[in-house]
This record gives structure tokens, sequence and C-alpha cells, in this order.
DNA sequence: CTTTAACCGCTAAAAAATTAGCGCAAAGGA
DNA sequence: TCCTTTGCGCTAATTTTTTAGCGGTTAAAG
């Protein structure tokens, strides 16, 4: 069995990561703020030096704070992370993830949402190759 | 911030429960087969031991063997980690998942399946509450 | 009936993850 | 300028995770 590279990533490293992509990027105090209960800044600043290391985030100095973003993109990570959901709990189906979602009454899923997955599976069915 | 259950998981553990929850129920070996860099037979008992101490998992005498399962259905396992992904990579939408999932030349969507895809976003336009 | 093999749980050791203390540097206010 | 605040990295201790050894039990094979 193949590991894809989310799969080396510890708990904390996991919740740092899905902040990042949650916000694009966020400072320490950001992510510990988008963290559930989180420790020390400087607990934070540990897992994310050697996230560095690992080569899954990348700094930039911003005025005084330092910021930080994922190494790969966010389209990328999305792709790999649906992915795996789907092939866990949809037996890699698209419509059954749908389908689930649809049905479920906590997410309310409004018009224009509605008819943008019309249009997307209309044009999606265009585009035959 | 909340802490959803699968948070609280350990790599391993999350590990096993991926497999659990793809193949409904498992045994040891069968576990074994589906992580990624198995480690003995013995360690994962020891996970599994664990994570039905803690709830997450239930076990039942099949023949010689034991069998390993899920204690939330699958479903609301599901939900929650479809949700999960929306949140953190998709800005919530759904749409949004769809579409990039469509774009992915790694994943080929069927014919049958965008038929599958159509009808249900049709019949979700109907039963407006 | 005896031997062999498959599985299991208990337990403790080894490895990895998680946490925070400490001292330093730069910025801003008094 | 001097003091306070904010942010940083290095380092090391603590806690959790991860691993497998060992001995017992049951079923099946010889």
């Amino acid at each position: 069995m193949a590991k894809s590279p989310d799969q080396d990533l510890s708990r904390r490293e996991r919740q740092i990561m899905n902040v990042l992509y949650k916000r694009e990027q966020a400072s320490v105090a950001e992510i510990a703020d988008g963290m559930p209960e989180p420790p020390t800044d400087t607990a934070i600043r540990t897992h994310l030096r050697i996230l560095e290391e690992k080569g899954h985030v990348r700094r930039q100095r911003e005025g005084r704070k330092h910021v930080y973003r994922p190494a790969v993109s966010r389209q990328r990570a999305a792709r790999a992370a649906l992915s795996g959901v789907l092939s866990t709990f949809f037996d890699g189906s698209l419509g059954e993830a749908v389908a689930t979602h649809l049905a479920d009454p906590r997410s309310d899923v409004d018009d224009d949402e509605l008819k943008r997955l019309r249009k997307l599976i209309r044009d999606a069915g265009k585009e035959q190759t």
C-alpha cells in the first residue's frame, strides 16, 4: 500500500495544515485560533519549524511576524483530500457523496448552489472525449 | 473550537478506522492488508483494543477470529468526513468540490455517474421545504 | 491423543509527538 | 533613551503513540 503525503502527518501537524488550507495562510496566533484546544504559541512554532523542514509549509516574513502557508497548492491538496474521502467512505463514487450530502439535514444547500451544480453536470456531459 | 471525534485519533488509529470504514468490517489480518506499511498483527491488536476502549470500534467473534467494525455508522462518519473536507478545502461548498473533482484528470467519472448526478440535482430542486 | 498452527490479550520497551522554558531581538511607548 | 511588549528559535522534558515479546487457548491435522 502506497503512502499518501498527509498520511505521515501527526495529529497536530494535520490540524495546523488544515488551518493553513482553510485560511490560505496564517500567523502563529491565527493558527492557534483555528485549532482545537491549542497549545502555547511556542509549541505551535515548533510544529511549524518541523513542517517546514519536512517541506509541507513555507514561511514568509510579513512585518514583524511570520506568515505561514502550505507548500502544496490548495487545489492539489483538495483533490487528494476529496479522493481520499470518496475512496474511504463512498466507494469512490462522487454521486454517492453528493447524494449523502444533499440528504444530510445539517447541510443546507441553497438554490444558487443547486443551480451551479446543475450547470456543472450539464457541462460535464458535453465535453466527452 | 469544538473537537470532532476523529480529531483525537492517532495516525495508526485513523488508518485502522479508514480500513474499517472502507470494508465495513475486517479481521486483524485484513486490516493489516489495508494499511500502509503495517506493523505486526500484535501491534494492530493493541490499537484495536484501545479503539474499543475508546468506543470507536466493536468486535465480534466470527468462528475463531474476531471481526472488527466501526461503532459509528458509515453514513454518520461519511457525512462528518465529507463536511470536514468541504469546510477545509472548498469553503463549505459542495459545488466547488464537485467542480474540482470533475475537472481532475485523475478522476474519470463515467456516464452512469453523471446520469445519477443529474437525477440527484433535479430531485433536490423539487423537494423545497 | 498429541502436535502444530492460528489468534488472542497482557505487558513493557522503544520511538515519536507534543509541550513549554528560556533567552534574545526588534518595535513601540513613556 | 529606557522599559515593556511581542515574536522568535533552540533545547530539553513530558506524554502519547507505536511496537512486539511472551505465554495461554482453541481448533484442526496427523
